[in-house]
DNA sequence: GCCAACGTTGGC
DNA sequence: GCCAACGTTGGC
């Protein structure tokens, strides 16, 4: 799961221990979080558009997808004036913070990692903000992560 | 700031 | 339904 750090970064949730994942406005991504997230899942929180891109921390879904409030908020950024009560466009689910890792496992070392050769994030032009990742790639992650920089 | 890539929009 | 224009994303 992508967030710019500037945005809401891993401090944000070591910060607020759990949060809503709102904001989402790709049909994609909306449909993903409907359809393969479940409660009890874990994923792990990569930041983009930022100095230092990679793998944070991982966290956990909390509860199913259900209707994200800021597309109702006119003050919102996410506002979404065509979306209704009665017909909701866009989703969110809840996540809570399992670990911040102890440094960003950054996307060059992604990239040089033989396992992490599929890995959706680091397909050229991928720009869905949920991406799936294999139980492979997750241990290669957590691999990765529980290593010294280097 | 640049650029590649992709999703969305809207005219036809 | 096609497709060009446009907006957004995200690494560099």
């Amino acid at each position: 799961m992508k967030s710019e750090p500037s945005v809401y970064g891993i401090d944000d949730l070591v910060r607020d221990r759990r949060t809503a994942w709102d904001g989402v406005r790709n049909y994609q991504v909306r449909n993903f979080m409907r359809d393969a997230m479940r409660p009890g899942d874990l994923a792990f929180f990569y930041h983009s558009s930022c100095p230092e891109p990679g793998v944070a921390g991982t966290v956990r879904i909390v509860g199913a997808a259900r209707p994200d409030p800021t597309q109702f908020d006119p003050r919102s950024a996410y506002h979404d004036p065509k979306s209704t009560r009665d017909a909701p466009a866009w989703l969110t689910v809840e996540v809570e913070l399992v670990r911040r890792y102890p440094r960003v496992v950054g996307l060059a070392e992604l990239r040089a990692t033989r396992a992490l050769a599929g890995l959706a994030i680091l397909r050229r032009g991928n720009r869905l903000s949920v991406t799936p990742v294999t139980a492979a790639e997750w241990r290669a992650i957590e691999g990765l992560a529980g290593r010294a920089a280097g």
